[in-house]
DNA sequence: TACATATAATAAGCGTGCTTACTATTCAAG
DNA sequence: CTTGAATAGTAAGCACGCTTATTATATGTA
């Protein structure tokens, strides 16, 4: 048996989140943004005019969701659409105004929730945290690619 | 400032979370599970014969979301709802006989996920890791009930 | 040029969470 | 017993993710 509750790292995991994008919600209702709009936000913030697909991928979502997101953000007055001249398949992405006076709050908002997710925790735990995440990060993005490859080669899989 | 990238620290989890499950709905797709299902699954497992409103406390969900997620479940055949002689209004939850078929399977397929998720991170870091993790919950969980208090004191409260 | 393929975005519809509002039932008070 | 509050469950409808399929536009190739 695992003896540390290594058992429960998924439960865990997924309570963490859950309670820290509530937590999020709860402080930026008042701005009328939810935590997937926010991460939309902070791209756009960082790189006016990117296109949807674009978008997409840094977000690691479909672009389907980022359609239906920008459609809400849009009527909400956060970003604007805007044709690419070169390429009329595309929409680029601004943030508004709003958006930008918004953006500011909306970090600190969030690093309030991260110093109360971590109240107690010493600095060299947070180091440790962010590193262990980054790398559950890699393995599980480099695996994704190569998992279907290995599948092939050697293991009949689980089922 | 924090420069260990503390400050991405909620794209980390809200990244991890969905890589891990993800990775798990790929490999327990076979099995017809999804991972909101297995969690559900497990619990009925260690408590046959749960109400639906327990279980909503257990998840940490909504009851109409326990509901919704039970009726789909029920569909499956992974569980059946039962009248509970003493109270009419409680639904006691059982797993079928699948469903206990499918736990050793389920337990053992999300091990493998933890493991590939945690390659090549030390047995100190996987102690630190659980351990802050679970301080997080407590942080957040413990914040959400009182300002619930406060809420009541301060203001006239919904309801 | 014309046809096939690839890419950007969207539509339709599902799963899982939510809020709000409702029904059925239980229980506490009178 | 009757009224009223609390509790268990559900319905309706929304947000945000997904898969699959469609439309419009670009691009590579015969």
């Amino acid at each position: 048996m695992v003896s540390d509750g290594i058992d429960r790292f998924g439960f865990l995991i997924h309570d963490v989140q859950r309670l820290m994008r509530k937590r999020f919600e709860a402080r930026a209702s008042g701005l009328g943004l939810s935590s997937a709009q926010w991460r939309l936000l902070v791209r756009v913030a960082k790189e006016a005019g990117v296109a949807q697909a674009r978008l997409a991928e840094l977000l690691e979502i479909e672009p389907i969701s980022v359609s239906r997101l920008v459609d809400r953000m849009e009527e909400g007055g956060w970003i604007e659409r805007r044709q690419d001249a070169t390429d009329r398949r595309v929409r680029m992405i601004f943030p508004t105004e709003k958006a930008n006076a918004a953006y500011a709050d909306v970090k600190s908002l969030a690093g309030e929730v991260y110093e109360e997710s971590l109240a107690g925790v010493s600095a060299e735990e947070r180091r440790v945290l962010i590193r262990v995440l980054d790398t559950i990060v890699r393995n599980l993005t480099d695996a994704e690619t190569s998992s279907l490859e290995k599948m092939k080669s050697t293991e009949g899989a689980a089922a």
